[in-house]
DNA sequence: GCAGACCGGAACGATCCGTTCCACTGTTAG
DNA sequence: CTAACAGTGGAACGGATCGTTCCGGTCTGC
């Protein structure tokens, strides 16, 4: 809508433009309130973004609609980052930088711990797989250029997400530090080392975190 | 019921017993569910435990009393890992057998992510300074060891048992191996390796994660 | 000017949850 | 043997929270 009235053209003025601004707004303020909470009320996203709560239901249809959204671009984010790693010609430097972009977006939170609060679309389903195969090769680089210690697997980075979503602190910024310094660690302690011990238990498998996805609550 | 006591000195018999006997299967229940969600209804603590709501109301002023007993002990056993371990003659040994014990026993999950929820009693304060301090004198150890880089502080142990405690899959024994991986991959991330990059940022802080213990929500 | 897009926020109804209350039951002291 | 009673299950209650709806008001674009 809004695309050729004669006068929009300035990006300030008007009902019109006023609305437009609020979708940015609205969204914004949900990513912030969600990602700190992902069962937030829907009255702290309203309220964190400065509007009514008319002016969210006037864009999503429910609470469910608002966080698929969410997730929903939390994943294209994700692929977004990966395909601009894979044109990156160091395999290192492009699995690492992936790996810092992701936790720097908070795009673990965006995605895993939003899942599972609604009903997931096809398309939904496609784009995660698609991050599958692109992280995957992503890996299969990483691993190629040697650097990695020989007995951990993709789905470690699920781990190593997790680990990093997982440092909190009430300063967001402070917050990412602490998450690149994690980050840090633990790509240390996944690169190869001559003389360490195996990682003990069997690793983890495809689809072993598949239950966030479902239904929960 | 009903084999005739002729004392009470066989483990299993009459009202007294079973009372007693559900003292212990109330914390175990209690454990199983807060741990699962700190914010878990004490009805579902009741129904794992398999008796009434007045059994627990028996035996707690009310929930808060419940999670502020159930969070001392996780402090208690902290205390009780690290005294075990400082017994042990090899500083490396007794650090990484600490941290293996204290994240097998998921004592952060009782312990941090309980916190804020109940006004903690000031003997809490004193056990919570005491954990502190040991820790920090099995960490000092691990360094005086050489097996730490040097640019780690005791405060980085915090990220360390969030990241172990992050990692949660529906299977509670699955749960235990992987983070058993995890906290493998961190503690290699931990040595000292000749040739690796310091660590970004300035390290956490004393003090940066007391935050969780002021009232929440 | 006026139809209607857009909005703020009160109001509503559905849950959920902590706590209280009461009827019941087996135990045990006397 | 029996009268108290500790111990219990679970329904009931009251308060809080939250998603959603609804209505009255405002400003705009025509």
């Amino acid at each position: 809508m809004a695309t050729s009235p004669g006068k929009t053209e300035t990006p300030l003025a008007g009902r019109r433009a006023q609305a437009a601004r609020n979708d940015e707004v609205i969204l914004e303020a949900a990513r912030g309130v969600f990602l700190d909470d992902p069962k937030a009320p829907i009255a702290a996203v309203a309220e964190r973004a400065g509007v009514g709560i008319s002016a969210l239901y006037r864009r999503y249809a429910g609470k469910e609609d608002l966080l698929r959204q969410l997730c929903h671009d939390g994943l294209r984010r994700y692929i977004a980052e990966a395909e601009t790693a894979l044109a990156v010609s160091d395999d290192w430097a492009a699995f690492a930088g992936f790996l810092a972009r992701v936790v720097d977006a908070d795009v673990h939170s965006l995605t895993v711990h939003l899942a599972g609060t609604f009903a997931p679309t096809e398309e939904m389903g496609r784009d995660a797989m698609r991050a599958n195969e692109l992280a995957t090769a992503l890996f299969e680089r990483a691993r190629a250029s040697g650097r990695l210690r020989p007995d951990v697997v993709v789905q470690d980075l699920g781990l190593l997400l997790e680990a990093c979503a997982a440092v909190r602190v009430p300063d967001s910024e402070r917050t990412g530090q602490l998450r690149r310094r994690q980050l840090a660690v633990l790509l240390a302690g996944l690169s190869a080392a001559p003389d360490t011990d195996p990682l003990p238990g069997p690793p983890p498998a495809a689809g072993e975190f598949d239950w966030r996805w479902r239904r929960r609550e």
